[in-house]
Formats: C-alpha cells, sequence, structure tokens
DNA sequence: TTGAAAGCGCTAACAC
DNA sequence: GTGTTAGCGCTTTCAA
C-alpha cells in the first residue's frame, strides 16, 4: 500500500491538459485562465498534492534552507536564539538544519562542510571556542554561500554579523553595583581568546575607571564555572583587602559565587552583591534570585536571520557589511542592593 | 565571480569519459577499472567535487534527513536527547532537521507537514503537551514515512517508541526515601495527560504499598514548577502530619521545595530529604546540591535514532512494534541522607 | 491561453 | 569495463 506521493504529471493526466500548464496554475501565473487555476488547485487540494522541494531545488538552484552552525544546543543563550532564528525563517517559508559543534573545531569544520553539500541558501554561525583557523567558512563564502555571525564572531572574516553589547552589558551592570555602594568589584572572567571576553573586561575596567576607582588586578581572575567559583570565591575573600562585590561572565559561575559567600557567613546583598551574566532560569531559582544581564538572545536569532535573508533576497549590496549590536538589559534581583 | 560547483559532467568532458562511468567510479563500482577510478576520484578532489544531494535524492527517491519534532529545545532533558539523535544519525551520514513545538499543538502539526514535504526519510517526536488529536502523525505513517517516538509516546499510534523508565525512576527513588528513614514523602507531580504522568504517580505509589505505608492523598498534590512549589511547601510544612520528604518530578519544582524548607528554618537532609528528578544542570548548583533521577536521555536519544535507522535500513519487519525502555539512574547528592 | 520540449545533476537498466 | 539513454519532478523558453 505504498502511496506514491502525486506528481504534477498526475494532475495534468487526470485534467487532460500539460504539465506545464498545471505548474503555472499552482505558481498562480497570470497568464492562465482563472478556470483552468481553480480546477487544478482543486484536484491538487483534494488529492494533496505536495509540491517535491528537491525538484523544485535541482531546477531553480535555489534551496528553502538555511544552516546554523551552534557550539552548544544544551545552553540557555544559544537555545534562545535558536528560537529566534527559527520564527524568523519560517515567516519566509524557510527550513532550518542545525548542526552544532559542541566547541569542537573539527565538528565545526564537518559542520561547514556538510551545509557545503546541502547546497543551504545561507549560514548563521557561532563559532566554537576552539576555533582558530576560519577557512571552512571562508569556504563558503568563496561558494558564494552568504555567511551571517552571531554572538561569537571572527575577525578575519568580512561578513554581517549580529553581536550582544557586552561591552555596555558589563559595563553598565559594574556601574550598578558601584552606584549601590560596593567599591571593590571583582571580575570573574572566562580564558578564551574571543573576541568577546576581551569586551566583556573592557566593560569592567571602564566602568571602575569611570568611577574613579583604580583597577586592581589582585579581582580579576579567570574563571568561568561553578567548581572552580567555590574555591576562587573562597581564596578572594580570605585577601587583605577582600571585594565587597561580584561580577561573574556567567550565571552558574555567580551561583558558584553565591553559594560560597553564603556558606562562609556572608550576607547577599548586605555583605556582598553578586551579578552574572545571561540570566539563565536559574536566576529565579538560586537563594537569593540572582541579578543579572539579560542578552536577548531571541532578537540576535531573530536579527542575525533578518540580516541573512535580506541578502539572500538581493536586498543588499554586498559590498557593506553590516554590524549590528544587540542591547543588553541589566536585570535587578535580590543578589545586588 | 560565482563559482557553480563542479558536476558529474563537467569531470566526464575534462577526462573524456562518460557520466555514469564517472559516476559509478565515485560510487565504488566494481565493474571500473583501477586506473579510471583512481583517474576520477584524483580529478574530483583536485576540483572539490560535491555530490549534488538534491540530485541525487531525487532520483533514488530517498534522502539522507530525518526529521525530529520535539516539544522544547530549552530544556535540559531535550538537547540531551537530541545529542544523542545527531550523533547516532551522523554514524549514517543522515542530516537532521529540527523542528520544535514550543508545547504547541498547531506548530507541531505544522512541523509533521513540513516533515512530509521535505520528503525525509523518517521522523521522530515527542508530542506537545497541549497536543489531543493524532492525525498528523498517522498522515505521516500512511504517506509511509517511517515514525519513532520517544519520551512522550502517543498511544493512539503503533510505531516503534523509545521510552524513560519513569515508573521503576520514581519508585526506586522513593524506596530509597524511605530507606533512608522517611516516613511520610510528599509527591510533587505534573498535570498533564501524558501517560508519563501516570507512571511516575504509579512509581510512587507503589514503591510507598511495597514498603507497607499508606498512601496518603493530602501528600500528592499537582504542582510542577519552581513559583508554585515554594507556596505548596510552605502550606505542606504546615499539616499537623507535615511529610519528611519530597519527591518532584522534576529538578526546578525540586530546588522551590529545597529553598522553601530551608528558609522556613528545616535543616536538609537532617529533617526533610528532597528528591528531583531529570537530572539537570542545577542538581550541581543548587545548596546542598540536589539528588534527582537521570533520565539518561542521551541515551534516548540514540536509541530512537538507531530504531527509525533500522526500519529506514530494511532491517525490520515492520509488522511488529518495538518499545524500548531506558533505565533510569539514582544520583545520590546531598539533599538525600 | 496553453502545450511541447529541454534540462537541472544524478543513477541504472540495457547495450556493446 | 564503459557508453547510451531514459527519467526522477519540476520550471521555463519557445512556439502555437
Amino acid at each position: 500500500m505504498t502511496k506514491r506521493q502525486i506528481t504534477i504529471k498526475d494532475i495534468a493526466k487526470a485534467l487532460s491538459i500539460s504539465p506545464s500548464t498545471v505548474s503555472r496554475s499552482l505558481a498562480d501565473h497570470p497568464d492562465i485562465s482563472r478556470e483552468t487555476k481553480s480546477l487544478v488547485l482543486a484536484y491538487a487540494k483534494e488529492h494533496k498534492y505536495k509540491p517535491n522541494p528537491l525538484a523544485t531545488s535541482l531546477r531553480t538552484n535555489q534551496n528553502k534552507t538555511i544552516g546554523v552552525i551552534l557550539p552548544e544546543v544544551v545552553h540557555f543563550f544559544f537555545s534562545t536564539v535558536l528560537s529566534g532564528i527559527e520564527d524568523e525563517a519560517e515567516k519566509e517559508g524557510f527550513r532550518i538544519l542545525v548542526s552544532h559543534t559542541r566547541e569542537e573545531y573539527k565538528k565545526e569544520v564537518r559542520a561547514a562542510q556538510a551545509m557545503l553539500e546541502a547546497r543551504v541558501s545561507g549560514v548563521l554561525a557561532s563559532v566554537a571556542k576552539s576555533t582558530e583557523k576560519y577557512d571552512h567558512f571562508q569556504e563558503l563564502i568563496d561558494n558564494d554561500i552568504p555567511l551571517v555571525f552571531f554572538d561569537r564572531i571572527c575577525r578575519g572574516i568580512l561578513t554581517d554579523r549580529v553581536v550582544v553589547d557586552d561591552y555596555n552589558g558589563v559595563c553598565s551592570a559594574v556601574n550598578y553595583l558601584i552606584e549601590t555602594g560596593c567599591r571593590r568589584v571583582a571580575f570573574f572572567g572566562s580564558p578564551s581568546q574571543l573576541a568577546i571576553s576581551n569586551n566583556r573586561r573592557m566593560g569592567y575596567e571602564d566602568a571602575l575607571i569611570r568611577n574613579r576607582i583604580a583597577v586592581d588586578p589582585e579581582l580579576i581572575i579567570i574563571c568561568d564555572n561553578y567548581g572552580d567559583a567555590l574555591e576562587m570565591t573562597a581564596r578572594m575573600l580570605s585577601l587583605p583587602n577582600p571585594p565587597d562585590a561580584f561580577f561573574a561572565v556567567n550565571d552558574e559561575t555567580a551561583v558558584g559565587i553565591l553559594n560560597k559567600a553564603k556558606a562562609l557567613g556572608y550576607r547577599v546583598p548586605e555583605d556582598i552583591s553578586v551579578c552574572g551574566f545571561t540570566n539563565n532560569s536559574i536566576c529565579e531559582l538560586s537563594e537569593p534570585t540572582l541579578t543579572s544581564v539579560d542578552q536577548h538572545g531571541y532578537e540576535v536569532g531573530a536579527m542575525a536571520m533578518r540580516l541573512l535573508l535580506d541578502h539572500i533576497n538581493g536586498k543588499r549590496e554586498d559590498c557593506k557589511v553590516v554590524s549590528k549590536i544587540i542591547k543588553t538589559k541589566l536585570i535587578r534581583r535580590q543578589t545586588t542592593r
């Protein structure tokens, strides 16, 4: 009982007209008479005709799928971005082909190749932490596949990009900590060579400078996970001149700081303020709830897809590279005064 | 500088042989001579020949993509499942087309239609909470697209399925609570009509019965999120005969219970034990760390994909429906004695 | 307003 | 061992 999908030919035969007329009717071509059209449409509907996208793509040499390369799905920010991407793509009937690299360079290269082979119409990508060579991305461009980076861009490649305003996000968060009376703000940053990391640290430093507070290297460390945060927080609080506030580059780390500080008998936020970054769901689950910087992942995804679609639809001259910056927002909760 | 991708024809022309010979060489057909083969392969490699999967699919009427329909990506369990699916698919060179329904019936229907249109080779699905009609899934089957359900199955449709052993997972967790001295175990369950919910409650009840402890309806409530948990925990602890342990159907809820209990001055686990379900990353972040039931999402995904691939490869007689049950594992941490 | 025919890139039955 | 040919389902030029 294998039901072969009905084709244009079948409709043509059944209606005793030619395949081309059927094709045109389906495409609502102006040359076709009303009657013929409605006849075809009726038959198509009744028999659940579904155009074979493979054939169309092969013929027209363009297909309705977009490749998305992202470092990790089990990650709040990226899953949120994905939602934005999906919604925006759906508006124009594009499908999404997701490849996730789990932060591995090798997987990223394979993903890019897969996109090339799948002949996707465009690619959205956020680079893996371990990536240092960018040939695989360059190859996409060389093959005329439009590429837009989001969040983790790569400098070498000239394409549109959508980034989170990390600099201002961190800067205003740290500024807020200072405004609420903190004088020694520690910074727990991430080790990677990604541009993101630097921007964040610069945001931190500039916030201090703007408030005429000296940047103390002792308060700046590389620590971006829960386990390490427990250890480093204890160490930092035992300094002769300990911090009275902590800014962490992600929420897990911030929770680590929070938990350790509480365990050591500090009151939060009375003795110590803590601020995270991402605005994960754990912010609401921690006790007290965690102040954090929202990165508006949904907008990042939607915007990146928008740029890509504009490219694909030829609405943009290729000469200019667009950089969009998505604003962040400080979500004040109970770990800050 | 639009670089058209090189085709089989191009190779044939360049080497003055026929396209079919090229095709066969590329496919490593036994009839072709060593020399011809290596000649073709060398040329193909040098000019970066990439087979056009569209053409192949159109021709052979089977394409190398699998559709995955899942309720939510921003969700630990499902993202983990997705990893398993991806890895298993990659082994046989299949691509994944992900559609996520955000628990909406309407999106699920559209997703199924999209899969049909994309002519995927098979579909893996986990049904949305709001889904009550299953015609869209039936239609896939009617069109001979193999379908395998995972986690959230639907009873009406006869296909292979992979489920988590919720019953035993809950049962042994509750059993463990009792073994460690708890006598009144509360159950915070989920409201949905999914089979999963019932299985979990049955696991709870049977664990009590097996230990000759009466099932007290007062201790069984519907509550499956953090906010409600805060409220319901307070209420439950003020009962004349309050619980000395809580089992929650997900980790967020468990953390809610934990936080409220601590806030009310109870010691965990000395006064009260708490156990969650899923084994989220928050289990490690909570203070104390949360005991939870691991659902082995990766295995669920890998197994579902395995079943589907077997179907696609014709390794299975279609007559029999396979139900795989993935074992759970209790991860003991600090919220239980 | 409609039809005939070619062709997108690939595979495979059939020839030699 | 290799070539010829037809055709997957669709679009589109050209002709009628």
